[in-house]
Order: C-alpha cells, then structure tokens, then sequence
DNA sequence: CCCTTTATCTGAATAGTGTTCAGATTATGG
DNA sequence: CCATAATCTGAACACTATTCAGATAAAGGG
C-alpha cells in the first residue's frame, strides 16, 4: 500500500508546492505544441504529476488558466519590447525611427514564432486583467514612442492623432492575417514602410 | 421495436437527404453561440435528429466540418460586400471614397454582430481552400476600390502601392483587437479616418 | 514535543466529447 | 423485382472537464 503510492508519486512530497505556477507553465508548453483550443488541463496536471483535481483548487475552471496563461504571455510580451526599445538609444529623427520600427518587428517576430501562444493571446480564449486597453504596458510604450516621433520632427504633427490606432491596427492585422496563412510573410515589412510614408515620417 | 424506432426518428425517411449542408448550418449556429472552440460535433448531428457517426460519411473529422463552415462564412462576408459596393455607383472621387469607407464598414459590422463567426474565419480554425489569398474574392474587391480611388483623384498614386496591405491589415486589425475587448469600438471611425488621411485621401 | 487545525492533493464518479466500425436501412439502377 | 451501392445507426473506446468526499501533510498554538 505504502509502496505503491510511492511508485505512483512523481515527486518529493504529497504537497507540490507550487502548483499554480508549475500548471501554467506546463500549459504553455502544451499550449505552443497543440494550439490554445486542445488544452487539456489533464495532460497539463499529468505532466507535472498530479492529479487532474488538484487543478481546481487554484483556478475554477479551464478557462481561468487560460486566462493565468494569457496575462502570463502579455507580460512577457511587454517585456521584449521594452528590452528592444532600451537598445536602441538618442533623441535623432532616425533613432525614433528605429524604436518605431522594432516596436513592430518585435511583435510580428514573437508572434512568428509563438503562433499558437499568439492565438491564446488575441483569439478570445483569456480575458485579461481589469486594466483599460490604453492602460497595458504595450500601448503606453506605443505612445511614448510616437511622441519622441514627433518629438524630433520624424513624424508629422497632423497625423499624430491617428499615430497609436493606425500603427497598432495595422501591425497587429498584418501579423494576425500572416500567421493564419492569409497574408504573404513578406508583406510586413512593406507594412511597415507604408506606415512611415502614412504617418509623415518619409522611407 | 419498430415503434420504438419511429419515436426516435426526427424526420420522416431513414435517409436523410441533405446532410452535409444542415450539418454545416446546425454547427454555424452553435458556433455562434458557443464559440468555434466548444463546437459540438455530436449536438450538431443531434440537433438534426441524426446519429454521431453520420457526420462521418461527408467530413473526415471535425476540423474538415470546421473549415466546411469557414468556406460558406467567407462566400458570405464577401457577397455582402458585392453588394454593399454595388449600391455606391458613380466615377466621381466621392463615390469612390463612399466605396472605400463602406468596405471596411462591412467589414467591421459584420464582425460586430457575429463575433464567433469571425474568429472562426480568422482565428485558425478552418483552412480555406487551395486559392492564394490575393485571389480570394475579398481581395480583388478592395483591389478594384483602390484603383478606381485613383482613377477619380481621390487617392494619392505615390501611396497605391501600400494600399491593399495598409488597409486591409489596419481594418482587419482594428476589428480583431475590437472584437476581443483590446481597443475601445469608437476607435473604428477614427482609423478610417486615419487611413484617408495616410493614402492622400484628405479628409 | 504533540496535537489540532488548515491547506493541499487524491480517487472515484458523472456527464460529455471525437472517432471507429460492424451492421441495419433505404435508395438506385440493371 | 432484385442486387448493389449509398446512407445512417448503435455500441464501443479513449478521451475530456468538473465535482466531492476523503487522504495526506504542513503550520501554529498549547
């Protein structure tokens, strides 16, 4: 009897320890592998090597994961972008120019290589945490960066109002409608181009 | 016995004449409500009073139902917008730019009101038969809009170039990000807005 | 140090899912 | 009219989410 709880048992102690983080994480690999729809929380409770109820005792339901799942990956998100705007240094028109530009290939890349955890992100499967849209960390580092556009004459005043919609619109359109098979991969960067010219800032 | 069957049977003949269309139309209708992730092949069959194995004989499983219904949905969003463009006639830069507008309103309407129908056109759910997307009937719509806003004057030809992937990923972006709750739904008109502005339309 | 309380996890059960396949039913064409 | 082919059913298998009573272990007070 004792024995065979004990070769049942895939780790240490009865208690995991932590549960709530060990469950997303395995998630996101099942997540990346099978898509955001085929999540099995079962599979996602075996491969840590517990039982499929424990699960329930840190999130309702299978869609309150996914939800964790979500703001987990929006965090991460955010934080790539930052990283990459803080590479890219000075107050010049083309420095500006360049963090605008990262801003986008950040996001499309990601997205390029994380499809299925790009679907879980915008495809309605999590709802994320109270804040405002123009409150999360990726629309605030948008909007400081159109501003340093204009800032340093890169970008024209009259557009300006438009700056955040229309970028962000179209940036994340093309990467969703590329990663779905619906638009050529090598548009993006004739995306981007476009936006340039669009919003005054020349080729 | 054979009452037993005949209680049971929801329809008149054993055969039931018409499966693949009510199938695909009894799914739509979940899908609409339930989302296309939960669509439930088994109450689909059922809601047309046929068995689970059924399906089986017209979609190899249920993510060729799945593209089944993408195909019919995407036939349908395009006609819609055939007929939209249809009621706008005239050669005149106005008549042209009304053309433009109403595409992407369509567009965004139709998303609006069937939000689950469209994540499952665009939300990698279903794959779309074997025609290249600049082939697909949607595009060569907006391709014709934009060279007849050219052909009025209305639209600027240094812009041309950009105009299918900036409009079509700035609409289809903005509507996704609506859709699922990540940008405020007034933010619509603006794009537009934006977007003449960006192509040399004016205002 | 022990012992009670509390948090954590298990096992088993329910109801639903996609999918397969042998066989029943009916339409079709010779 | 009958044999063939198309169509649909029933039952089964291996999954899934979710619930809940009970087992296990950690934490804290005496």
């Amino acid at each position: 009897m004792v024995l065979a709880t004990k070769i049942r048992a895939q780790r240490a102690s009865y208690h995991h320890g932590n549960l709530e983080e060990s469950l997303i994480k395995a998630a996101i690999k099942l997540v990346r592998k099978n898509g955001p729809d085929h999540l099995s929380l079962r599979t996602a409770a075996s491969d840590i090597g517990v039982s499929p109820s424990a699960a329930y005792h840190y999130f309702p339901d299978k869609s309150a994961l996914l939800d964790g799942i979500g703001n987990y990956l929006f965090a991460d998100l955010a934080n790539m972008q930052e990283e990459a705007l803080s590479k890219i240094t000075g107050n010049t028109a083309r420095a500006a120019k360049a963090r605008f530009r990262a801003l986008g290939e950040i996001y499309f890349k990601w997205a390029m290589k994380e499809p299925n955890l790009f679907r879980l992100m915008f495809g309605g499967f999590c709802s994320i945490e109270d804040t405002e849209p123009a409150e999360s960390p990726a629309y605030k580092l948008l909007s400081k960066t159109l501003d340093e556009l204009v800032a340093s004459g890169a970008m024209s005043k009259s557009m300006r109002p438009y700056g955040e919609i229309i970028s962000w619109s179209s940036v994340h359109g093309a990467t969703t409608l590329i990663v779905e098979g619906h638009m050529p991969s090598e548009a993006f960067d004739s995306l981007l181009d476009g936006i340039q010219m669009s919003l005054g800032m020349g080729k």
